[in-house]
DNA sequence: CGAGATACTCACCAAAAAGAAAGTGTGAAG
DNA sequence: CTTCACACTTTCTTTTTGGTGAGTATCTCG
C-alpha cells in the first residue's frame, strides 16, 4: 500500500501533503452536512446549537456536533461558549470558512449550470443499461 | 423530514431539486477516487483501463470500475470498447468532465492556498484538547 | 421539590461502503 | 493443450457511518 517504486510517476508533481489534505477537505466539504452548515452560517451569520440545528432539516444531534467540531478543528468555524446556565454556545464562519464557502461556489455554479445535462446522461445511460 | 412550516426559510430560495443534484454531484466528485480520475485523464489523455489503474494506486479493481461507470453514467468520460482480444477499453473525459475538473480547480487552489493555516488550526485545536 | 432549558456525550445497532480474492470469456502465442 | 492478457464480475468479509435514545450538569422558575 505504500508507494510503487516500479511505477515512477503516478500523477504529476503533486505533493502529498497538498493531495492528503485536499481529499480530506475535499471529503468533508462535500459532506452533506458541512455544505449545509457553511451555507447557513453564512447566511444568518453567528447561530447557536440549536438554531443551526433547527436551519439544517434532518440532522441528528450526534452528527451536527460531529460536524462542527470538525469544521472547527479545520478552522472553518469559531466555538463561542458563554460560561451561562442553561449553556449557550455560538458557532461563526471563520474568514477561512467564508472562503472555503467561496472557493466551493464553483462548483455549486457547475452543478448548477449543469444539471440538465447531467440528468440527460443519466437518462440515456439508464435506458442503453436497464 | 419534508418542510418545516414553521420555520419560514430553512434556508434560501433554493430549488430542491438543485439542492439534491448539487449534493449527489458534489459527493461524486469529492470522491477520493473520481477526483484523482479526473485529474489522471486529464493529465494523460485517453488511457485504458489497467494504464489508469496504474496511475492511481491502492485503487482496486472493484472501485475503479464502479468509480468510472458512475462518471460514465454522469457524462464525465466516454467509454470506447475495441472489439477485440484481449479485450481493449479506452476511456476519456468529456467536455462536461473537464469543464468539472476546472470548476474543482478552485477548491484544488484553496487547499493549496490554506494548507498551512489549516494543518497550524488542527495542531492548535488538537493540543487543546489532547 | 420537580420540571425545563441547553449543549452535549455515550452506548448500541443497523446499514452501507470498501477491500480482498477468486472466477469468467476469448483468442493468440508457445 | 496450457498459459497469458485484459476488463471486468461475484462473493465474502471487514470497516466505516449514521441513527436512536438515554444520560449529564447546572441553574431558574413555578
Amino acid at each position: 500500500m505504500a508507494d510503487h517504486p516500479e511505477s515512477p510517476e503516478t500523477y504529476g508533481e503533486i505533493d502529498p501533503r497538498v493531495e492528503a489534505l485536499v481529499h480530506d477537505l475535499i471529503a468533508q466539504v462535500a459532506d452533506k452536512w458541512t455544505m449545509i452548515i457553511i451555507e447557513v452560517l453564512h447566511d444568518h451569520g453567528e447561530q447557536r446549537f440549536t438554531r443551526i440545528a433547527e436551519k439544517v432539516p434532518g440532522i441528528s444531534q450526534k452528527m451536527l456536533t460531529q460536524t462542527l467540531r470538525q469544521m472547527e478543528r479545520n478552522g472553518l468555524v469559531k466555538r463561542t461558549v458563554h460560561p451561562v446556565v442553561p449553556p449557550k454556545v455560538e458557532y461563526r464562519l471563520t474568514d477561512l470558512g467564508e472562503s472555503l464557502g467561496e472557493a466551493f461556489c464553483g462548483v455549486w455554479t457547475w452543478a448548477e449550470t449543469h444539471l440538465g445535462t447531467v440528468e440527460a446522461a443519466r437518462k440515456g445511460f439508464d435506458e442503453k443499461v436497464g
